[in-house]
DNA sequence: TCGACATATGAACAACTGTTCATGTATAGA
DNA sequence: TCTATACATGAACAGTTGTTCATATGTCGA
């Protein structure tokens, strides 16, 4: 513990870094949630950070459809897709249903309507 | 262009690929938005997939605050710090102003709280 | 059982990302 | 003008990510 009490700083977490607004930052830091949540909704939204999976959710929006589909319609091999599914799948923002030897996958959840909605409606704005 | 006329596939995009419900590909990709607005809007999510822009997002979203408090807060360094409120700056998401030596940091938009609050919803769906 | 087809998956590799470190710029006060 | 402070930024580096390639799994039909 290097306690350089010079200034403000009481005694407790922020003592390495200097800061000017110290009320402010102690309000700010009781409000935040904890960092597993923090942590969870940046993995979350990681998930709609790449274009093909944002193409993939913008397809499975329109129908259902299989992988060699989706191979298609994206001009993407069928490989990449299918480690892209998984990855959609493991966010449970896909789901999948097994018919013979085809594997068709669907939109799991309304959220990603809504989610891909606000972010249309930022991009938008003008300026 | 190697045709491959053997089943399906007329004349058109998607003949290097098989291919099992041409119609339905066929309707969804007239749907589709081009491609510039999905690449716009997977860089856009690509700015919430970082847990310490996110943690940012979070404490602005409380309070403006200046650089040096957001890296007492956040536990981070100023570069460090710095460098993502410049990515911030860049997709519009905060706005900075100066007021001599000091620069506040504010968040410029709604939207953020809205893409935040899906993002939670989403997450806190249980299994 | 065997081959053809649809899909899944592990390894490898190039491209990208976030942090640190060093340094530059801007402002206030002495 | 000189120094201290708050912030910005470029280079470097390690860790991560998305694709390809090769191969494995699962299902159907012959």
């Amino acid at each position: 513990m290097t306690s350089t009490s010079d200034t403000s700083c009481e005694q407790d977490i922020f003592c390495d870094v200097p800061m000017i607004h110290e009320g402010t930052v102690r309000e700010v830091f009781e409000a935040m949630p904890d960092d597993g949540l923090l942590f969870d909704m940046a993995e979350f939204f990681k998930v709609f950070g790449d274009s093909t999976r944002v193409r993939i959710l913008f397809a499975l929006h329109q129908s259902e459809l299989c992988v060699c589909d989706l191979s298609a319609l994206l001009s993407m091999s069928q490989s990449a897709i299918s480690h892209q599914l998984r990855i959609l799948k493991n966010a449970r923002l896909v789901s999948s249903r097994r018919e013979g030897k085809v594997v068709y996958y669907s939109l799991l959840d309304d959220h990603v309507k809504d989610i891909i909605e606000v972010g249309t409606a930022h991009l938008l704005e003008k300026k």
